[in-house]
DNA sequence: AATAATAAACCGTCTGGTTGGTACAGTAAA
DNA sequence: TTTACTGTACCAACCAGACGGTTTATTATT
């Protein structure tokens, strides 16, 4: 694959991405993202063979970027709780958004369409038992850090911002002292 | 609005809600829901005059099933963090399949068709922490809590049942301990 | 008889996907 | 250097089917 290819491939994730947060999950059309990323559907279907294809390679992406913004924190020294919750904290709200309405359209197309975000969860549990030697409550911090993004997605989070920030804060506190 | 009425109407959410669980969120359709229920569209149509009527219905139901099945514990002496706890305990996996599957098609379908949820959800919110003096370790309990049925409808769980099953004890132990 | 409930055929729009074709860069033969 | 050829990238037009919703007609219930 050359240059052209992977820059008009990066276009057509960043529009269904777009199509995906501005519109809501279920706009999430062939004809759509051709419309907003300025290639026709032909074009779209050239590089990605079906919308399933699209949808695969959009998560993919998200689930890499997500990855990888965890490990540059561990690099810096920290554990991967620790790493998981800071990421969710620095994360803009158009990502988070982003983020959420991708998952939302490929769950509704397909289940089975997430299972690299499984697969990427999995991979998050095994590291956080291991270096919190299966301390429950380092579960409990993961999943209420997962509910914090999932509530989000689904616009049904009971917290404020403030509300938000100040938990955010104190799971951060006692990730420090399960990690040592 | 008659008695009949009221039998046709409640058939009608539960062959959406046997669509949605499984054929998945993204086919809950007219066509298909009125198959399933052995309605024609025109019925469902005279019953709930949109789709969104339809899935507003699935939606309201479910929440109001869920507070039901909390409050029943809670008048049993359970206090709220503890009864949403064993709430979820307690669900069957269909029930749980069928909520998860008919949010995710409110959420593709228009964000904001789930405010009923997000407001269910406030409320908890206030009566944990009400109860527990708004102790942090409540609101990550319950939000843990959320985060295994949010994953479970997402199909994107890392834990499996064993797992589940032991996280929930512990969290029901810190629930008691937190909640005297 | 009056009204509530259901059915069936239909409509315009949008869907994912296919088609045949064009523009163009590279390249190998003349 | 011209010519012929090839493969990549893209597009406009089109298709069959599914979609939400309407209309009209028919049957039950009261």
């Amino acid at each position: 694959m050359n240059k052209r290819a992977k820059v008009t491939k990066a276009q057509i994730i960043e529009a269904a991405l777009a199509v995906a947060s501005e519109k809501g999950a279920g706009k999430v059309t062939l004809d759509e993202v051709a419309k907003v990323s300025g290639f026709s559907k032909g074009g779209l279907l050239y590089h990605y063979p079906s919308k399933e294809a699209l949808i695969t390679a959009m998560v993919q992406q998200l689930v890499d970027d997500n990855a990888a913004s965890r490990q540059q924190l561990m690099a810096q020294g920290d554990d991967a709780l620790s790493a998981m919750i800071k990421s969710h904290v620095h994360l803009s709200e158009q990502v988070q958004c982003n983020t959420a309405m991708a998952i939302l359209a490929a769950a509704a197309e397909q289940p089975g369409l997430l299972n690299p975000v499984q697969q990427a969860c999995r991979h998050l549990l095994c590291d956080i038992n291991a270096e919190s030697g299966d301390n429950p409550e380092a579960m409990v911090l993961m999943l209420a850090c997962d509910a914090l993004w999932l509530q989000d997605m689904l616009s049904i989070s009971p917290l404020d911002a403030e509300q938000k920030d100040q938990l955010l804060q104190y799971m951060l506190r006692r990730a420090k002292e399960l990690m040592p």
